[in-house]
RNA sequence: GCGCCUGUAGCUCAGCUGGAUAGAGCAACGGCCUUCUAAGCCGUUGGCCGCAGGUUCGAAUCCUGCCAGGCGCGCCA
């Protein structure tokens, strides 16, 4: 149930009636009714529900917006249903203020709808897939991944909340050039283990955790591809190596909560030809070309700043060749949208992608790029630098020890993606009020703790229907109740415009009039009939709270 | 030089796609536990919304130009 919307609707039809009657009345003069909106005001003390109508009449009507506003008010048909007052204000607003009761239907429902309160079918089950974290397969996940990560799955929560069908698919950069720099500095470490002399290239991986890997290695292998050939050395290392640091990977997200549907190889569009052939595509449609002994994509036809190189000089296709035959393959797969979340230091990469679409004849418009800005780490108020070359960065596996995934999920999400994020972990670490993960959690351990104490007193949750709903009428509880009400909408704004962080906001409101609620009403309250009724609401508001908290892949502890 | 992001309270950030007197958290200060979890509640203090123009009934929000910070502009990925 959507209670919010469906008023909003409701009232805009009145206005609409009663602005036509206006009309027909020879009162106001208009060609066409513009498209208002009714919204509900930040200050109270507007009412329920506002209406821009009159305000961008005043050109049409060639009246005072106000001027406009009564006369449309006075061709509202009263009385309305649940609405207690209609009132012109400020520039020329029209307020609606409606009873203590327009709300309560919702409670009954939440309960009813209950896993699925805050659901829609907005999506109406279009296959839709997120591609997010996609780190190299060479080491661990840092702060930028943990940010991708924590993004990538709640905005895919919010898909599947608002009824799309939902992949989420991690990218294994398991070919390139990157991969042959593994592979020599793996072999560089292996001959180190076994006495020789090696060295590891310039700018090859120098963390010291492959020291570990190839130690793996030893451990199965032994020093058997010691006088192989290196080529076949290499081969062995990368295949073994690869798949230690997958696992780990794999390992560490499922950690953080987060499950993919689907693990997709780069190598494997190389070997399945689907790079050579994206590449005769374009070839074909006219949009390549050589020079300097490698072939060019004409990026700069489609809006790009530069052309871009597909196939190298020395015959090998760039990781942009690769990318365009992956995301050829995501539509082939049948997505009609796909979703890349990308760190900011990509985000010049997102037009040659789109213009390579369009030359392939896809709508570009079906690749959308979330770009989020980088992570900064404070710890004692200091920057803590990020180089993995110095192998002083702070890996996922160490803030989930270090905060907990509850804490860093929410932290991650908080912002929008568009903010630089500053993570002060000496924050995420306190369990104290200052961290805000816990408001939120404590709100709905301490509903846990009232249903606890209920029951053990033999009191139920009373079925909506044998509760007097009327009797909520303090401040308070209206205010809770409106909160909840607003979920729906709250969701599917948040997964219409992919920003997680209205959920994290929403859930801390949620808390926060929770508390006031607890504070100023009892709810095992000595009057049977008010007790029930505070029972109905105070199981909503839980219900709401978990759905949220699981929305953002944050547990919804029962007792802190 | 060109492109993208950011600039709002002392600090970290919201501001629902143009609405009415700009909001939270933290910090600071003052109150509230013999009844459901004080990881809580209530109150006070704190603002040239980076600057300057423009668009209109109306701008933190849209447009232009500056200023400051971050990130890009490889036959790396």
């Amino acid at each position: 149930m959507n209670i919010i919307q469906e008023t909003k609707r409701r009232l805009a039809a009145v206005l609409e009636e009663a602005a036509v009657a206006a009309r027909a009345a020879g009162e106001i003069d208009f060609e066409e009714l513009p498209d208002f909106i009714v919204e509900t005001p930040r200050d109270k003390t507007h009412g329920d529900f506002a209406a821009n109508l009159a305000l961008l009449l005043t050109k049409q009507a060639r009246q005072a917006p106000r001027k406009i506003a009564e006369v449309i008010v006075k061709h509202v048909e009263m009385p309305q249903p649940g609405v207690a007052s209609i009132e012109v204000a400020g520039p020329g607003f029209i307020n609606f203020t409606l009873d203590n009761e327009w709300l309560l239907p919702v409670l009954p429902a939440v309960l009813a709808e209950d896993k699925e309160y805050g659901w829609s079918n907005v999506g109406k089950g279009t296959k839709i897939q997120v591609e997010f974290v996609s780190a190299n397969p060479t080491g661990l996940l840092h702060m930028g991944n943990a940010r991708g990560a924590a993004l990538g799955d709640c905005i895919a929560n919010l898909l599947t909340a608002v009824g799309y069908d939902v992949t989420r698919e991690f990218y294994i950069n398991d070919a390139g050039n990157q991969i042959i720099n593994f592979g020599l500095s793996l072999e560089a470490r292996y001959l180190q283990a076994l006495g020789q002399e090696a060295d590891i290239p310039e700018d090859g991986y120098h963390g010291v955790d492959l020291i570990e890997t190839v130690k793996h290695f030893i451990d199965k292998y032994g020093d058997k591809y010691l006088d192989a050939e290196p080529s076949l050395r290499r081969e062995m290392l990368v295949r073994f190596a690869l798949e230690e640091k997958l696992t780990a990977i794999r390992q560490v997200l499922e950690d953080f909560g987060v499950t993919y549907d689907v693990w997709f190889s780069e190598q494997s569009l190389h070997d399945s030809g689907a790079v050579a052939d994206t590449i005769n595509e374009l070839k074909k449609a006219g949009f390549v070309y050589e020079k300097d002994g490698a072939l060019w994509f004409r990026a700069t036809r489609f809006g790009y700043d530069k052309d871009e190189v597909l196939v190298r000089k020395n015959g090998t296709p760039t990781y942009f060749a690769a990318d365009i035959a992956y995301h050829r393959n995501k539509f082939e797969r049948g997505f009609e949208h796909v979703i890349n979340i990308w760190g900011a230091d990509h985000h010049g990469h997102v037009g040659r992608l789109k213009g390579s679409l369009k030359a392939l004849n896809y709508d570009p418009d079906r690749l959308e790029v979330v770009l989020m800005q980088l992570v900064r780490l404070y710890q004692g108020g200091e920057i803590l630098r990020m180089s993995k070359r110095t192998g002083q960065y702070v890996t996922l596996n160490e803030l989930i020890e270090e905060v907990g995934r509850d804490a860093a999920r929410y932290f991650f999400v908080m912002l929008k993606s568009d903010s630089h994020l500053e993570f002060d972990l000496d924050l995420a670490r306190s369990q104290s009020s200052e961290n805000p993960v816990y408001y939120v959690q404590y709100a709905h351990a301490r509903i846990w703790s009232i249903l606890r104490l209920a029951k053990e007193r033999g009191i139920e949750v009373p079925a909506a229907r044998e509760a007097n709903l009327k009797l909520l009428k303090e401040q308070a509880e209206i205010e809770l109740i409106k909160q909840i009400a607003a979920l729906p909408d709250t969701v599917i704004g948040a997964a219409l415009a992919r920003e997680p962080h209205r959920l994290t906001r929403f859930a801390h409101d949620l808390a926060s009039l929770f508390h006031s609620f607890y504070t100023s009403c009892r709810v095992l309250a000595d009057d049977l009939e008010v007790r029930k009724a505070r029972l109905v609401l105070v199981d909503a508001t839980r219900i709401t709270l978990r759905n949220v908290l699981n929305l953002l892949g944050i547990s919804a502890p029962e007792r802190m």
